[in-house]
DNA sequence: TTGTATGCGTTATCAT
DNA sequence: ATGATAACGCATACAA
């Protein structure tokens, strides 16, 4: 590989030159500007990512690090932080924690290692200890989708307390009494905003509540206590798309009398919810939205700006099986 | 940020004991260590990464380029990529080209300006000239999903060739005679495969193609065409799965009568195909071995051995609304 | 307008 | 068993 220098030596001039012809640091005649392009050219010179960032202790790299992004929600916040990520010259390292917090702290020490400028997160610790352990972080951190207790970190959610309210009030409306919620994995905030906005619209009386834990065979698991419950509620809430996804196929194997029976709501809006039928109704959270929000709160903490502490984006009410178009 | 020098200073040895005692490659008496190693505790000491990284040429980094992460099909790729990489203490920079030949080339120039050890890219390039764009990627590149004519970068696909023609023999022995296909974006190798596949097991006499582009539209597309078709085909196979599902969801919704009529048989196996009514068949791509053997073999030619130049795996057939797992 | 020379933090060579 | 020091490739302060 040719280095700067090669290129000076070829081009007859300084490797300080060559530096500011690349960088456009400093006026250089048109007459050199040409002849070290041209050097630059026939000996094929990239400049060296370890030589840059060892200078400007930089490699404008970030690290997002989420359970897993065969989740579509995971992969929908990608979308965003990518393309904000992109326009602002920054490049994104993806790591997986598998909700499991002891992966995910390997994998911070990981991305660290690599002299990442930031990280995002969707925090897989529940426990309190992990303020501890994320503020030992030496990069900006902004968190999005979860937030954990007492971070003093920004972060970036969608209001689903409010969604699961409205879903609620629309069916209230409706005429419809007793309603269901399955709940995600205990401790993550999304599982309490959801168990929140639905304990807030239901008298005590007329609901009921399953205690999953966000994965699919929790959904599986959640129809067959549907089946086995006294009375089935008239609506039910799903606190996630893989719960959704266990529970509406298990429902249409074994219980399609239930699936034509209940009204569904389920968080997350995905393609394939719109063609179950009876159509379900489903809450849209903002992924693409949150992910580049979440991108720009980590570049203003760079930058050394702040930034809002919490950013709270509003969800879409899809009532039954409207396109999320 | 503390550096070598600091620890060494307050451990009252030199850099080189320190950097020994990091990396174990010469012994050091248990007793200096352990001063080292508190030194390294108190002062929160980090190895810096472009140190690092300059000295070595390497910081142990891939880059991943594909159309869409929000594509099931790449995001299950992705994990087999990153769990590989994992193992061997690599990390991965995922960029989006989003099928644009232009965006791949500027992403690829990102990747290699970060310094990446190796690629892996699914190429969106379907041009010859992209042959001599490719070849001046001066860091090993391994392919994956499309191969490119006259490539000869190791390349892993799967044989959906085979798996096209033995999906229409399993329908032929039950008696179905006239089959359609909706064919992908032209110029892609495995829209290629499957076409071939498909021409090898239908005279043509009993055949009928709609060509598509491999997006959600097309399948929408293709259920107008469907529908204003002479005769049905009694068997459809679809292209991959973003095709299936605008082809699933506009004949529930508009064509319910084609859905109950035909046999729908389609690339990639996700979850919502299983609940599709009247069940479909599913011809399942080894997604995750597809990216665990792709970093195995880019990290093969990192290390300067050879490997294959084209890996072919088998797909899966799952008829009938036969669950992947 | 251009060049010289230094230092970023590490690892590795050569001494001791 | 340990230390001194020279690279690695680049950006930049300072000189000319």
């Amino acid at each position: 590989m040719a280095t700067i220098r090669d290129v000076a030596r070829m081009a007859g001039v300084s490797t300080a030159t060559v530096s500011h012809v690349i960088n456009g640091t400093r006026p250089v005649a048109e007459s050199t500007r040409k002849l070290v392009l041209q050097a630059m050219d026939t000996l094929h010179y990239v400049p060296s990512a370890f030589g840059r960032g060892l200078r400007k202790n930089t490699l404008r790299t970030i690290g997002f690090l989420v359970a897993d992004m065969t989740n579509p929600f995971f992969s929908a916040v990608f979308q965003g932080v990518e393309r904000a990520a992109r326009n602002a010259h920054y490049t994104v390292i993806v790591s997986h924690s598998g909700e499991d917090p002891e992966r995910e702290d390997e994998a911070l020490a990981s991305l660290l290692s690599k002299g990442v400028d930031g990280i995002l997160l969707a925090p897989a610790h529940v426990a309190d200890t992990a303020l501890e352990l994320y503020s030992r972080i030496p990069v900006p951190l902004v968190m999005f989708d979860r937030r954990i207790p007492q971070g003093h970190w920004p972060c970036v959610i969608s209001d689903s307390r409010s969604a699961v309210t409205e879903a609620i009030r629309f069916f209230q409306s409706r005429g419809h009494t007793e309603f269901g919620l399955i709940a995600g994995r205990s401790g993550l905030s999304t599982t309490t905003d959801r168990l929140e906005g639905f304990l807030n619209a239901v008298p005590a009386s007329h609901r009921t509540v399953f205690y999953g834990n966000s994965r699919y065979e929790s959904g599986v698991t959640a129809a067959d206590w549907l089946a086995e419950h006294p009375h089935w509620p008239s609506v039910v809430i799903v606190g996630n798309n893989l719960m959704a996804m266990g529970l509406v196929s298990t429902l249409q194997t074994r219980y399609p009398h239930i699936l034509n029976a209940i009204e569904i709501v389920t968080l997350d809006a995905e393609p394939w919810m719109t063609f179950v039928r009876p159509p379900i109704s489903m809450i849209a959270q903002p992924t693409d939205q949150m992910g580049e929000i979440a991108m720009q709160l980590l570049i203003q903490q760079i930058q050394g700006e702040d930034s809002p502490l919490l950013t709270s984006l509003p969800c879409r009410w899809l009532p039954h099986g409207q396109s999320p178009r």
